[in-house]
DNA sequence: GTCTATAATCGGATAGAC
DNA sequence: GTCTATCCGATTATAGAC
């Protein structure tokens, strides 16, 4: 509160509006989806004129899948954090735990993908069936590996997939539900990281053998 | 194919008609969302003139209410399930049993419920803070008093109602990924009961102690 | 390069015919 | 009681001024 200059939210760049944007669209399509967002709600959260928004992005199409093509980026990452060199329970540890990271630091692309998902999936449904489906069964060789090894086990990794995605994307995707019932307010970082801890322990004791 | 009487789709009787909106509206409210959702859609898919709509429902947002109110008193009757009386495996197995059936008959209910949550629950909000936070309270209670007996490990128990919600509701709300996953084919009964087992099974193991 | 004014369409709701 | 015709505001997108 001293020197410091005031600077205005609104960008001036035209980098620095892209920006405002893309981040307003990415909060209006979680909120509402494709179909129920809005360019006026967009262009007002990014402070723009509404008819602008449409020279920095020609349709709202196109706004929705640059979103949802940069949801999908976040997602790769966070894939690649299942080490299947490591022992696996440092492996799914780490998955969760990044997975949880991811719906803690960005609730905002987990519940665009949720609401992709919902009315079937049209824009990234390519992405499913190629490049989510190739993961997932190179992962799941991995799991039998794991399981005829001893060291998990028997049972259908897919299923347990499943459960990691659910849950850790339940923080992101039910942030609401869980406020209302924390007496309006989040999830302190206290309360997230017991609730990560509880959430990895809970699935590797579902999953790892008795005597280890 | 022989000489049944060809039945009209197309209801003909007051409460068939209401009926008939009544679904056509769940089915668009849930994959669109309540602002995403048009009345001309409904209408469509009820095979009634569109305008006529209003004449059973006077709005939109009250045609959304009727099916929301529907889906939380589904919701009770799953939660009913959970029997305090029972010991924990079996109350815990019965209720996440409980949970996933009703995931798979009603996976419609459970996607309306997500998109409500996802834009904030404005409809529903009331209902989370009053019902739904005093049945989890319950519960946290019968499970604490498992835990201290020694028949459940250390936990915060709303961590482990999140995880059976996130769970259960997954097979509802994200089943357009899993079809995507699954070679366009839905889960077959057979697929979805190993499914359930296994989920039981995990998460069981997950808070039961270990000699047991 | 940016914004104002506006076209074209869609969507919720109603009036009034049948 | 049911449906046709239609109003009016909202929404996407564009044309053209600045």
């Amino acid at each position: 509160m001293a020197s410091e200059p005031i600077r205005l939210s609104r960008s001036t760049t035209r980098e620095g509006r892209e920006k405002a944007i893309f981040e307003a669209a990415r909060s209006v399509f979680a909120e509402f989806g494709f179909k129920g967002a809005t360019t006026a709600e967009i262009a007002k959260r990014a402070e723009i004129p509404k008819a602008n928004l449409h020279y920095y992005f020609p349709t709202k199409e196109a706004l929705y899948r640059a979103v949802t093509e940069d949801v999908l980026t976040a997602w790769l990452e966070a894939a690649s954090s299942f080490d299947e060199s490591a022992d696996p329970q440092e492996a799914i540890a780490a998955y969760i735990g990044a997975k949880m990271d991811m719906a803690r630091a960005d609730p905002i692309g987990s519940r665009i993908w949720a609401s992709e998902i919902l009315r079937g999936a049209p824009v990234i449904g390519d992405f499913l069936e190629t490049t989510l489906l190739d993961w997932i069964k190179s992962r799941e060789t991995i799991i039998r590996r794991w399981i005829k090894a001893g060291k998990l086990v028997p049972m259908e990794p897919r299923y347990f997939f499943y459960m990691i995605w659910a849950t850790t994307q339940h923080y992101a995707d039910f942030e609401g539900q869980m406020v209302a019932l924390n007496g309006g307010k989040p999830l302190s970082n206290a309360q997230f990281e017991k609730a990560k801890a509880q959430v990895i322990e809970t699935l590797l004791r579902g999953v790892l053998p008795a005597e280890t």
